[in-house]
DNA sequence: GTGTAGTTTGAATCCTACG
DNA sequence: GCGTAGGATTCAAACTACA
């Protein structure tokens, strides 16, 4: 017990989410980035806090049932990650609307306190083929502090402004979906991971809300984004991850990402 | 009881919102557009840079005492649109972060289920003042049929292409606050209501959802907005409003619409 | 009437440090 | 804990006044 968070520095950490966040020390870190699973289908696998009794038959299962192991879940994850935010910390947290009405009230009910939620408005959707509903042209990210009483969370309004041509960022950030080189894609030229985020969004996130030499955790790792925009820009990470596939392609991306320092003293000598 | 739908068409009714839902026979309407309280929680003043005040809502009809207070208020008048609404209706439900998330999440405890999320892009939101969030840009809509086995929703795929030039509609729509002209002023020139809708918003929302003649009601009437678009195009609509003041004013508002009949008359003739 | 400049205002969970 | 002083802080659109 009483580990140093100085441990985790930097670390890609294999194993569940829940378990490997309770490792972590209180107050000790200043950026929380979580891009939770929602997948319905995984429920079984994923979010049964207790695996010893899973109902054979899906069927026996009704939404309610699922919606309650569901939140049960995030309860549990979100629980750990207020112990582990300093005081002067924020989280974000990324979804759509088969999961944030549900985080949202999660995180409401735990005394998170919200200080905006964000709509990213992708450039590029998928559109709805059947022509049955709108295009699902948005996700929503909920930006929150510790509690309603926490003060001196990072802001950096300036800098935002600076990138909003001079005027105020607003909730609503234009954003395509991660394609391009950027994408992961395996030996066969399958995309690594279904939901890779975009790297301008983990920008913007980053660069709003912590200082150089901070330390962003992320619980669901996923292809490392998180891990990739904090090291370019001179934060530290945490990244939890429980897929062993995923977490190599952390590693191998993170070492490809030369560090800011290394970075500055490049740029130093030309 | 055994009443007929066809005594409340095109009413207004005055009274508490889920009492006068309970008088409402099941199956029975085509559409609902419901915009709650948003239990908005402001605790202190808030100056502009210029020194003058900005004028808040404080409305009593905002207040509650707990979460706890509000999920069980809104459970009742959902429950009771879920009981009243067709099952080849819809509804929408609009809110923003302060509640948006809860109300989210009871719906889809009770069986609701959820076509999208729609995100009302403002053009001229109101700045954040102190530079310490975001500037506060977006609503949200909640979309949603009666269950999820429910068939035969009202989507008019083309007409909303249409008014998209031509391109698949999406989740996020630009409209400006309700402003100029369209914003209900007393004699002495002060806001009748400190949360009047934009009737862009309810046209999107009506023509995208509804058929001429399909029955609209809104719990939470208020100015009477959806009153006015549904009777501009031709639906009948239910209005509940708690509110005596309002409920006149809505009056008022109504009287001064040529109804869709009545104007496409007039328009043949020039 | 027309054009320009100045004023007003909108669903807002809007500060921090120091006694 | 509380009270107070210090200091940083706004965008778009409608409306008014006036030339």
């Amino acid at each position: 017990m009483d580990k140093n968070i100085k441990e985790f520095e930097n670390k890609i950490i294999l194993g569940d989410c829940i378990e490997k966040l309770k490792e972590l020390p209180d107050n000790s870190v200043d950026l929380i980035f979580a891009d939770p699973p929602y997948n319905l289908q995984l429920k079984n696998e994923l979010w049964r806090p207790n695996q010893t009794k899973v109902d054979a038959v899906d069927d026996e299962w009704d939404k309610f049932d699922s919606f309650e192991e569901y939140d049960t879940f995030c309860k549990e994850w979100l629980k750990e990650c207020q112990r582990v935010l300093k005081p002067t910390g924020t989280i974000w947290v990324i979804g759509a609307y088969h999961n944030i009405f549900r985080i949202g009230t999660t995180m409401q009910n735990l005394g998170f306190w919200v200080l905006n939620d964000i709509t990213w408005v992708k450039s590029n959707p998928m559109p709805n083929f059947r022509g049955v509903r709108f295009t699902n042209a948005t996700e929503t990210l909920i930006w929150a502090k510790k509690n309603e009483e926490a003060k001196g969370y990072t802001f950096n309004y300036q800098l935002m402004k600076k990138y909003n041509d001079g005027k105020q960022m607003r909730s609503d950030w234009y954003i395509p979906i991660c394609n391009g080189g950027e994408r992961l894609k395996d030996a066969e030229g399958n995309k690594v991971h279904s939901t890779q985020k975009p790297e301008t969004l983990l920008r913007y996130v980053i660069l709003a809300s912590t200082k150089e030499g901070d330390i962003v955790l992320d619980p669901f790792a996923g292809t490392g984004t998180t891990g990739a925009v904090a090291k370019k820009y001179g934060r530290k990470y945490i990244l939890i991850e429980r897929d062993k596939g995923y977490s190599e392609w952390i590693q191998k991306r993170l070492d490809s990402i030369k560090d800011r320092q290394e970075w500055l003293e490049e740029h130093d000598k030309s």
